[in-house]
DNA sequence: CTACAATCATGAGGCAATTTCATTATTTTA
DNA sequence: TAAAATAATGAAATTGCCTCATGATTGTAG
């Protein structure tokens, strides 16, 4: 034995898992891939076992692998558990935490989370601010919420930046599209078409904001309030619409719509959670925002870190 | 938080629970006090709680002390499991541990170091080798034995052996014994008394052996089986006997006998396992050892770790 | 089938975290 | 009250982990 086993290599495996490679896993846990390969080659080499067959993509765990990933499960929610214990010794049980949404697809990955941040903190006041605000970090300051999901970090007095996760918006267009072989769409490519979005203004839709204003391409608009609703649409040819890539997997690989990139290098989307300055030392945030990332990683498709 | 908590914390805290300092638990931990002292700090730094009481003897746990406490039992029983389960894996399931004794108190803590090691290897074929031999490591290198306790490690080929514990030799005699004052007895001390054994060759009483022959010293003698009838025995004013102190703890707890220091240093006994070379590797070796060792300092009073 | 892209392995070197050392402070015991 | 044991502290040193740079291997597209 060279090296003793440490958390470090059961929260390496528990990454691994989810990602099915080196490279994405250390992404994942903050550190390189030459780290995690010295780490897992350690860690073989400590109980004389190979733990997984690298030859194959996702990569498969042996049933030594297996056996230390089970540890690794169950070890990681008794740690998180007790630490969970201890910050409530700290701060106390109760808590308040009004969240506020500007992007409609958030609900996908919020509800979830808020379901098991719920058993976790029973005695923290959870509640969502209802309406779509174009300003939500202005709902913080005026203390009417506290937490906002916004999509930039722009520096704020008083108010701190979480990095939640990004991933791809892509577009999505019916089957039968004329432009459904190409896989990458320009500025142009939107001239004639009808762009679907939901009802809130400009600035808040990324595509309009990024692409297509600077391009000075202004096509014609449908708006909806639903993402099925909107899927559907574009389904029926009525127009085409900018999606996460992880809310309309589904629909995709049912071949219901087809989808094709924007831009050479994709239109990236970013998520951050704003809090108050005051409140950023408090663990029941803290937990929040670790659950949201825990579960959107393993329920969401084509996340990717965000430092 | 600026140091994240590792499976080295809990084996620490473990350790502090035993033990009840900080410098002892540092020993047991094969670490110095400081380096102990500073891991805890920065555990206590990190959760912003105080996890001891340090101003008392033994030290007390705090609430969170507790918690985390809790947590490092949980977490050390179920790595521990996962890592049997991998030893399995790669060695089998199966195996022959055949044990040569030639002390008689080692049965105290044989028996449930043995009890525990059942439960984790079913498979494994595990047997005490009956008689009290002199030489327990020729058992092994005729294979009549795959494991012997000895006190002493004599360098030996094909052999190798694994250090178990160490403790303190203490003399016993009548509470009303004219010597029951003397905190330390010398050699000399015992010219006149009758001296109580078991019956085994001289060769195997540390008292004769190191005290009592070097100084041409040569007491009446008497011998019996049980520990409890030689207790007895002492406590009738037959005579004196040589017992570990664990041993006999609870009988001068409870002021049946009276007990006395062999020597300005005490006379201080060691135990180690031998084995056969080949043998050496074996994972079910490795976890009895383990387990004797987990055990005894579990339940066995005033034992010291032994390099 | 070859070339390219992506993933993984490996060795050397740097750096940070942990340990030790040396000393002081505190507590317990005689 | 002195002496012994235990704990805290800061600086130095070591260990071990990570990153960097590069080569090997695997998967994929033309």
């Amino acid at each position: 034995m060279q090296s003793q086993l440490e958390l470090r290599h059961l929260k390496t495996l528990l990454a691994l898992a989810e990602c099915g490679s080196v490279s994405q896993a250390a992404k994942r846990v903050f550190l390189t891939q030459s780290a995690l390969s010295h780490q897992l080659k350690a860690l073989e080499e400590a109980y004389g076992l190979a733990l997984f067959e690298r030859k194959t993509q996702p990569l498969r765990f042996t049933p030594a692998g297996e056996r230390l990933l089970a540890l690794a499960r169950d070890v990681a929610a008794r740690v998180m558990q007790a630490e969970r214990d201890l910050a409530r010794l700290r701060e106390g049980e109760a808590g308040e935490l009004r969240i506020a949404v500007e992007c409609h697809t958030c609900f996908d990955w919020l509800m979830p989370a808020m379901d098991a941040f719920r058993q976790h903190w029973p005695a923290v006041e959870l509640d969502i601010v209802s309406g779509f605000h174009a300003d939500p970090v202005g709902l913080l300051l005026t203390r009417r919420a506290d937490l906002a999901i916004c999509s930039e970090a722009e520096p704020q007095d008083g108010v701190v930046y979480q990095p939640l996760f990004a991933y791809e918006m892509v577009l999505i267009m019916a089957k039968d599209h004329p432009l459904a072989a190409k896989p990458v769409w320009q500025a142009g490519d939107f001239a004639d078409e009808t762009l679907i979005h939901y009802p809130v203004p400009d600035v808040m839709l990324d595509l309009v904001r990024k692409v297509l204003k600077p391009a000075g391409v202004n096509p014609a608009r449908r708006t909806s309030e639903l993402t099925v609703a909107i899927i559907q649409l574009v389904a029926s040819r009525r127009g085409v619409a900018a999606m996460p890539f992880w809310a309309v997997k589904p629909y995709l690989d049912r071949g219901y719509i087809a989808s094709a990139r924007i831009g050479d290098a994709g239109l990236q989307s970013e998520l951050y959670a704003a809090l108050r300055q005051d409140d950023a030392g408090l663990a029941y945030m803290h937990d929040f925002l670790h659950t949201v990332r825990e579960q959107s990683f393993a329920t969401l498709p084509g996340l990717s870190v965000l430092a």
